[in-house]
DNA sequence: CTGAAAGCGCTTACAG
DNA sequence: CTGAAAGCGCTTACAG
C-alpha cells in the first residue's frame, strides 16, 4: 500500500500531537480533549480523507473487532444460513467477519483456526459436524485451546468434542422423534439415505432414526441404510442406487434436506408418483427449499438464530467454561410424508 | 490477547537474533539461513506452538493477504453462490475473505469498504446491483478509489457504474433472450413481477423483458408489472396482488428464480395447475433450486464463477483500467414454461 | 551467514 | 487539557 494519509498527517494538518490528534479521533477513554483542537483534528482528518490503520490499532491495543467463522461450503444453504446469523450478529457489535470453507478439506479447520489466530481474532467459531477421525478432532483442539489461551473465545457448532463452548444440535433425539411422527402417520418400512460414513451428524441422524423404528417395531433392513455424500447429487445417486434393489418401502429419510431434494429428483425421475409412490423426510428445514412440492417433511433447525447464538455466546463473559448448549429439531410434517392408507 | 508466544521467545530459545528467527521461519527472499540454526529455529517455533502476529507482519510489510468481500445478504443463494466462487479461488492465492452483508442496508458498502481500507485489504469485492441512488453511488465510488490510491484493488460486481473493474452481468439481454424464447413457446400475454423500484438489475430484466415483448408484438400491459421485494416472499405477494386483478395472461415472469419460487407457491395456494394453468420463469438459475417442479424455466448466470473472476481480474496486473468483463446469460427452458398450445 | 537497529502507524501511561 | 516517548511484534535494509 502506498500513500495512505496517517495520523501523523492529520496531526500536523491540525498543528496538534499525535496523542492529541489520537484522542479527538476516538475519545480515548479518561482524556478529553478541548473543543477547539477537536473541531480542527476532525476537520484535518476529513479533509485528508484519514482512515486509521486497523493493524496499527491492533498492535497498539492488542486485540481486534475480528471474528474468525470456519465452516465446510457456504453454498451450501445449512452454512449459509449460519453464517447469516453470524454476521447479523457480528454487525450489531461492530465486529467484521472472516470466513474460510474447509471444502470439507481435513485439517482445514486447524489451519483456519490458526490464521485467525495470527490475526489476533477476538473470536472464532467453527460450524460443522466433527468426523470420527480423533487424531484430526485432537489437533483442532489442541489449536483452539492455544488460541483460548491467548485470550480468544471460541464456539464450536458440532458435537461437544473440543474444548469450547459448544452448540450441539440434537440430531439424534430430533431424527427420532421424526420417525415415531413417520410410524403415526402408518410407515413401516423404511430406507435411509445415510450420508458420508466418517461425518458424526450423519451418524446420529440415522442411529436416532434406527431406535425409533426398532422401539415402534418398524423394519429398517441394514441394506437399505445406504451411504453417499451429504450434497443434492448424494442424495440422487443414493436413492438410484436404492431403487436398482426395487426395495419394499414406503418412506424413505434422507439426513438433509439437500440430499432429500436429490432423492425426489431420483424418484420422479423413475417415474415414481410423489408422495402417493413414495414418502420423503429430510432434516434441517433448508429456508429456499421451502417451496418444493410435494413439500418436505422434514425436522426444523433455527439454523440463522445458532449462527447468532455462537456470537452471544463468545461475547458473553459466563463462568465455568466450556458451556454446551443444546438445541432441539422440531418436526414440521408437509405434504411429502402422506398419511399410509391402512 | 494475552501471554502470546512472539518471534523474541522463540529467537531467545533458539539462542538467535530477531532478524534470524524471521528469515529462517519465512525464508526471506535474498537471505539464506544456515541449515544449524534454521533447524533451531523451527524447532524452538514449534515448541512454543509460536504463531507469528499477522498485525505486526502486516505493519512491517505494508500490506496484507487479506480479500474484503462484501454483499447483499449471505443467505439469499445469489449471493453464497459467488461468495463460495469468491473463496475457492481465494484459498488457492493463500487469501483470507472478510465478508460484510450490507442486509441491503443504503451506505452500508461504502461504511464497509472503508473497514476494509482500514484493514489494508489487498483486494476488495463490492458485488451487488447498484440503485438509482446517485449520491450514494458517488460516496462508494469516492471510497473505492480512496482504497485503490492507497495500493489497493478493487472489483465491482454490478452495473459499471463505479470506478474500478467490474464484472457486469447482462441484465438485459439475459431477459430479452427469455423473451425471445416464450414467445417462440407461443405466448403472447405476458405479466412481470418486478423486483424493487430502485434496483437497477431488477429495471435491466424488466426492460430487457419488455423490450422483447414488443418487438414480437406480444403483450404487457404496465398494470402488469407488479414490483415488490427481491425474496421470496416478495414474489409470494406480487404474484397475489397480480391474481387479485385476474389478469388475462398465459406465462409470469419473475425477475429472479427466487421470487419464481415464491410466485409459485401463491399460484399452487389459490389452486392454480402449474404449469398447465400458468408458465412460471425466472432469472439466475439458483443451484439450489434446480429441484422445484416444475423445474424453472429461467436465464443461467454462472455466479461461482464470476466471484472467481472477480478474485482474478484482481490480481492481475492489467493495464488500461478500470476494465468491464461483460458475462452473458443463458436461456434455459425447463418443464415451467411448457409450449402453449396454439 | 548473522545481528543491531530503524521503522511500520497507532495508543497510552506518564509528566507537565 | 496537551505532549514526548515508549511500546505493540514483526521485517528488512545496512553493516559486518
Amino acid at each position: 500500500m502506498t500513500g495512505s494519509v496517517t495520523l501523523h498527517d492529520v496531526a500536523r494538518r491540525a498543528g496538534v500531537s499525535l496523542a492529541t490528534a489520537s484522542r479527538a479521533l476516538n475519545g480515548s477513554a479518561n482524556r478529553v480533549v478541548g473543543e477547539a483542537l477537536r473541531e480542527r483534528v476532525l476537520r484535518a482528518a476529513a479533509e485528508l480523507r484519514y482512515s486509521p490503520n486497523a493493524h496499527a490499532q491492533a498492535m497498539a491495543r492488542r486485540r481486534t473487532r475480528i471474528i474468525g467463522l470456519s465452516l465446510h461450503d457456504i453454498a451450501d444453504p445449512y452454512f449459509s444460513a449460519v453464517a447469516a446469523g453470524v454476521m447479523r450478529e457480528a454487525e450489531t457489535h461492530g465486529l467484521l467477519v472472516t470466513m474460510a470453507s474447509t471444502g470439507h478439506r481435513p485439517g482445514a479447520e486447524t489451519d483456519y483456526v490458526g490464521a485467525f489466530r495470527r490475526h489476533w481474532a477476538t473470536v472464532v467459531i467453527v460450524v460443522g459436524s466433527r468426523t470420527d477421525d480423533r487424531a484430526a478432532t485432537d489437533r483442532l483442539a489442541e489449536e483452539l485451546a492455544a488460541f483460548e489461551a491467548e485470550g480468544g473465545r471460541a464456539v464450536a457448532v458440532s458435537q461437544p468434542r473440543l474444548p469450547v463452548d459448544t452448540i450441539s444440535i440434537d440430531n439424534r433425539a430430533g431424527a427420532r422423534d421424526l420417525g415415531h411422527t413417520l410410524h403415526d402417520l402408518g410407515h413401516r418400512r423404511f430406507a435411509v439415505l445415510a450420508g458420508p460414513a466418517d461425518l458424526l451428524t450423519a451418524a446420529e441422524r440415522v442411529d436416532g432414526f434406527r431406535e425409533a423404528v426398532a422401539h415402534r417395531g418398524g423394519r429398517l433392513a441394514p441394506e437399505h441404510v445406504v451411504p453417499g455424500p451429504f450434497t443434492r447429487d448424494g442424495g440422487y445417486a443414493a436413492m438410484q442406487r436404492l431403487l436398482d434393489e426395487e426395495p419394499d418401502v414406503s418412506c424413505v429419510f434422507a439426513v438433509n434436506d439437500v440430499m432429500a431434494v436429490g432423492a425426489m429428483a431420483a424418484l420422479r425421475d423413475r417415474g415414481v408418483d410423489l408422495p402417493a409412490g413414495m414418502a420423503v423426510a429430510g432434516f434441517d428445514d433448508i429456508a429456499t427449499l421451502r417451496d418444493v412440492s410435494p413439500a418436505l417433511t422434514t425436522v426444523r433447525i433455527p439454523l440463522e438464530e445458532i449462527g447468532a447464538l455462537a456470537v452471544r455466546l463468545a461475547l458473553d463473559e459466563g463462568a465455568d467454561r466450556p458451556r454446551l448448549r443444546r438445541v432441539a429439531g422440531e418436526v414440521v410434517v408437509r405434504a411429502s410424508t402422506p398419511r399410509l392408507p391402512a
